[in-house]
DNA sequence: CTGTTAGCGCATTCAG
DNA sequence: CTGAATGCGCTAACAG
């Protein structure tokens, strides 16, 4: 039924060994052998048996990139980079057979079970590599248990690399990690901070993402480094509310925010989109922006620049960062030095901010 | 090193065959055995050998769901949704080894020869399932290429899903599929486009999508029926313009449209992504929306509700028919009436469109 | 450069 | 309900 590398071998009369070192290209062959080969192959339209070819070389061309929501282009925008770097050669004919890695993106949904859970069926498909991309949660269990996970896909030969997310905070954990791509949250927020206390605000609202995860807990951090050196410290806590990172989040806290104080002059957001719901509840409530309220977000996604004002944020190199982590997991790119490079955080002032009214 | 079945067996003191009995679930197990087994696989923290495993059944466990473009909320938002009806059933100890699938996205980035070789790297790991996103290039070859490969694929067992996609336009294509769940973008957009003639407008821009894709010639078609009903089907040519799906693409045809008629009173663009860079270049170019030019999208993307002014569009249970799809491809679902359902598009009349000015 | 020989780890018959 | 035996399709030493 179904065609067998054996049947490749026997219609262009070679061992069956000589068709897996054409396919795999690794080992020298016979320029007219492996035409032959080939030939075979396309004549039967032959595809490797991807299963077989991974139990018998204890390793398959797989390579797993964790998200915590795929539908956020935050996520989409690094997987899809490192993506285009583990995908495949472009080149004609590809597919076909060969050594190309299939990238595959496993979207978590922000669940700890489910980041567990895939990294099991990533450890059971015996993948190459592991890209894990974002913050990660920092209850203390969990992390151990994905230290303890990335420690035995590690020991099986995947390498794992992390983009976005801090390295592992776990005794030993680091030493299964082959690389980590830590971005430089807190001095990107706390730059924005300063921004908008240069301008002259004074009454500034947080609204954070969920608690316990990494990004959330160093991007309020740098709120408060600013907020500290200005002795507006003491107003953090009270101005800071949390909740996920969406939209609706956004616009919840802002009016939670605007409760808290009425005469608030502007409000920070844990990302983009969190900014975008904390624009909505501001308009609703009769503040234009900014002239009223000045509004941040964070990331810099590609809809910022078209909200109305253009939102004020900071920009992450996301497809830079995401390739890296490709190349990385490919291990086509040396590994920073101490395994850990931090990617710069770059503040983006536009429309969505400027001087409080007097 | 690597525990196997055979180490969990010896522990428990059963056969081989009995673990991978209770393993599968898929056979009378006495509940003592079972549970002596159990817990040999937790002690030995066995991990079972998915390459092997899907040797010997001839099939894995995995679901692959095919997007255009990751970074795209679209594809994002219906890929999160098909994988939330796949990925595991969230219970206790899930991961652990199990009859869990899989779900693992892959990015063809619109590029017909990744779709190939994706579908191929896929038939090669034997997946279970495999679901198409979004619409398709309406190139004859690389068509019967798609048809044939999928043919390939439920041959060897896969259940084969189209979800924004319309059915196989190739002979005997569609006997593969399972399943193809199309959106109604011919009708939703000539609801659009007739919303706007309503209001009075008569010189109607449209922004199309690229050329030779599935989407872009639906939502045309149903743009210029609108049009050919008011008679004005003659200025459809000259007024539309195409270019991929991303915001720059609609800064500059709009910038092009507004040069062939600069008493243009309305711009109806491809999806929402490319209706905000539309908006951009109207502001740029002194026009306020919608006093001097009305604007609308379609797909309503979480975003589109946040523009300045909220975007009219149409609107498209994304999420929804994502879900549906995971659940046709588990099998978990009836399969529409002749495999194939219409998914409703809903007409979301918001603030960026308004009567032209007398 | 190429062929031969062994398994990889598991799911299945088939007996019991 | 459980155990023993067989082979899935391929790669990796070894020889030649």
């Amino acid at each position: 039924m179904t065609v067998t590398l054996a049947d490749v071998a026997a219609r262009a009369q070679v061992s069956p060994a000589t068709v897996s070192r054409v396919l795999n290209g690794n080992y020298p062959v016979a320029a007219a052998t492996r035409e032959r080969v080939l030939r075979a192959v396309d004549d039967l339209d032959y595809v490797l048996n991807g299963p077989a070819s991974a139990l018998a070389a204890a390793t398959s061309d797989l390579v797993g990139i964790l998200v915590n929501d795929i539908a956020d282009p935050f996520f989409g925008i690094m997987a899809g980079a490192a993506q285009s770097q583990i995908g495949g050669p472009e080149g004609a004919g590809a597919g076909r057979a060969g050594g190309e890695k299939l990238a595959i993106v496993c979207n978590t949904g922000g669940s700890p079970e489910r980041e567990l859970t895939y990294l099991t069926l990533l450890q059971r498909q015996r993948a190459a590599a592991v890209i894990l991309t974002g913050g990660a949660l920092e209850d203390p269990d969990h992390s151990t248990a994905v230290a303890a996970k990335l420690a035995k896909l590690a020991d099986g030969g995947a390498r794992v690399v992390l983009c976005g997310r801090p390295p592992l905070a776990v005794p030993g954990g680091g030493g299964s990690v082959a690389a980590a791509l830590a971005f430089d949250n807190r001095g990107g927020a706390r730059r924005l901070t300063e921004h908008l206390l240069a301008l002259g605000h004074r009454r500034i609202g947080y609204v954070a993402g969920p608690v316990e995860r990494t990004t959330t807990r160093h991007r309020l951090e740098g709120h408060r480094d600013a907020m500290d050196a200005a002795g507006l410290g003491g107003t953090v806590d009270r101005l800071t509310v949390h909740g996920p990172y969406d939209r609706q989040s956004g616009y919840d806290a802002t009016l939670e925010l605007l409760r808290r104080d009425p005469e608030l002059t502007a409000v920070v957001a844990a990302n983009d989109t969190v900014a975008l719901g904390a624009c909505a509840a501001l308009r609703e409530r009769g503040r234009s922006i900014p002239d009223d309220v000045s509004v941040a977000g964070f990331d810099d996604l590609p809809f910022s620049a078209d909200a109305m004002p253009a939102l004020t944020t900071v920009r992450l190199p996301l497809y830079e960062a995401g390739a890296r982590a490709g190349r990385l997991a490919m291990g086509r790119e040396a590994v920073p030095p101490g395994g850990i490079a931090s990617v710069p955080a770059e503040l983006m002032v536009r429309g969505s901010t400027g001087a409080p009214r007097v």
